[in-house]
DNA sequence: TCTGGGGTCCTAGGACCC
DNA sequence: TCTGGGGTCCTAGGACCC
């Protein structure tokens, strides 16, 4: 049974909509990026013009365009917008899965059943988008998930391809190993296949299933499905959300460092972060996760998995520094750090009252609601103060954006 | 101012239990 | 006493996605 499945990229997603919201950015090259040492997150298609990239540095972005605009990312704004696309997709069909910030995938079969025609569709999903919030979107059509998310890719900005099932074959078999990109098929796997000697789609799909999976294990069966644009995956309804198995946050330092109280003051930052996050969601986990990347760009990672959960910041440090102790003392200069939990379940305990609570959870809790209301770092954990006595914050750039309110 | 930040999944080896 | 195997959990690293 033939099904007709849709995915939606919304087009130079964070940047259109720092155009959208200010007017003096229209037409302009702009980029949207993080703060301190950070890389191009989305670039507008008039920076694009000028050979502007994702992942390139800033300094990199101003030798293509000098008079380029960069703009910090606002992350909570990009989200709400893509709460408002969700809406209108399911205006269509509850069947939207959401496959990233500015991607959803939508099964619209019972549409085309009822006679709409796919390019139909299509027209009238990117006019709502347009009309309500002024972006624009490439739509790609095909008979899977896989079809669609390469035609998607194959017209942008503002473009709409649709591939019939008759005609996917043909196309898979002509696409060189490096189109694959985006559907699981990366830089370093279709640098692998070329030197099995298999650069095109035809190649892949008529390659033996034993060689397949001995170079690529359980990927290797998929990769002889996908080149052939087979795929039977369906579209999740976007009630079945998928549970967070993780959560964490990692910060590039300002300027690589020995200095351990610097590195402290970090730690507890991004633990403060990831338990607000954690608490928000009202998750505990019980794995502790240390990232850290040296100046010389060699990293490593270290895990801890406790006998019972935890989500308060303090409880996470904790652990995430006793994983840091294991690589002291220091041999290289310290360029990135990162904190995650996982093994997350839900927290029903947060459920009940303060009084069930112990101190520490209540405190934190507390702490969480006054920042929710009146912003982040209005009232400070004594670790958060730590940082700030060491000038942490001001050397992540959030001096004056926060404290001085 | 060379190289961000948020995730997920897979693998291989070791510990431990039956 | 020696040897083997299955299952599960954990760790560290790598690949992939946007």
């Amino acid at each position: 049974m033939d099904r007709t499945i849709f995915l939606i990229d919304m087009n130079s997603y964070f940047a259109s909509i720092e155009q959208v919201s200010n007017p003096a950015l229209r037409g302009k090259p702009i980029v949207v990026c993080g703060e301190g040492r950070t890389v191009v997150t989305t670039a507008s298609y008039e920076a694009r013009a000028y050979g502007v990239k994702t992942a390139m540095t800033l300094p990199e972005a101003r030798k293509h365009c000098p008079h380029l605009i960069p703009v910090i990312a606002n992350v909570d704004k990009y989200v709400d917008t893509s709460l408002k696309i969700h809406k209108i997709f399911l205006d269509f069909t509850e069947q939207v899965e959401v496959f990233s910030i500015d991607e959803c995938f939508l099964d619209l079969t019972h549409l085309v059943k009822r006679g709409f025609t796919p390019r139909d569709i299509a027209v009238e999903i990117k006019k709502r988008i347009w009309d309500e919030l002024h972006l624009k979107c490439s739509v790609g059509i095909g008979p899977n998930k896989v079809v669609a998310k390469l035609a998607a890719k194959m017209q942008k900005p503002d473009g709409l391809t649709e591939i019939r099932q008759e005609a996917v074959r043909g196309i898979f078999a002509g696409m060189k190993v490096e189109e694959f990109q985006g559907i699981g098929v990366g830089g370093r796997i279709s640098e692998r296949l070329r030197m099995l000697g298999l650069e095109t789609g035809k190649q892949v799909s008529e390659a033996s299933t034993d060689l397949l999976t001995y170079h690529f294990g359980v990927i290797g069966h998929y990769l002889k499905r996908a080149a052939r644009g087979e795929d039977s995956s369906r579209v999740k309804k976007y009630s079945e959300e998928e549970p967070i198995k993780s959560v964490g946050h990692s910060h590039t330092l300002t300027s690589d460092t020995w200095d351990m109280n610097v590195v402290r003051g970090y730690l507890m930052m991004l633990c403060e972060k990831t338990g607000e996050r954690l608490r928000k969601a009202r998750l505990a986990g019980r794995t502790v996760s240390l990232y850290v990347r040296w100046a010389d760009f060699d990293s490593f990672s270290k895990q801890y998995t406790l006998g019972h959960f935890i989500k308060t910041s303090y409880d996470i440090y904790r652990t995430a520094y006793k994983l840091f102790e294991g690589v002291m003392p220091l041999r290289k200069a310290v360029r990135l750090l990162g904190v995650s939990i996982g093994n997350v379940i839900a927290d029903q305990k947060q459920q009940y009252l303060f009084e069930d609570m112990n101190k520490r959870e209540l405190l934190a809790n507390t702490v969480d609601e006054l920042n929710k209301k009146y912003g982040s770092f209005t009232v400070k954990t004594t670790s958060v103060l730590v940082a700030e006595k060491f000038g942490i914050l001001e050397r992540c750039g959030l001096i004056g954006r926060y404290i001085l309110k």
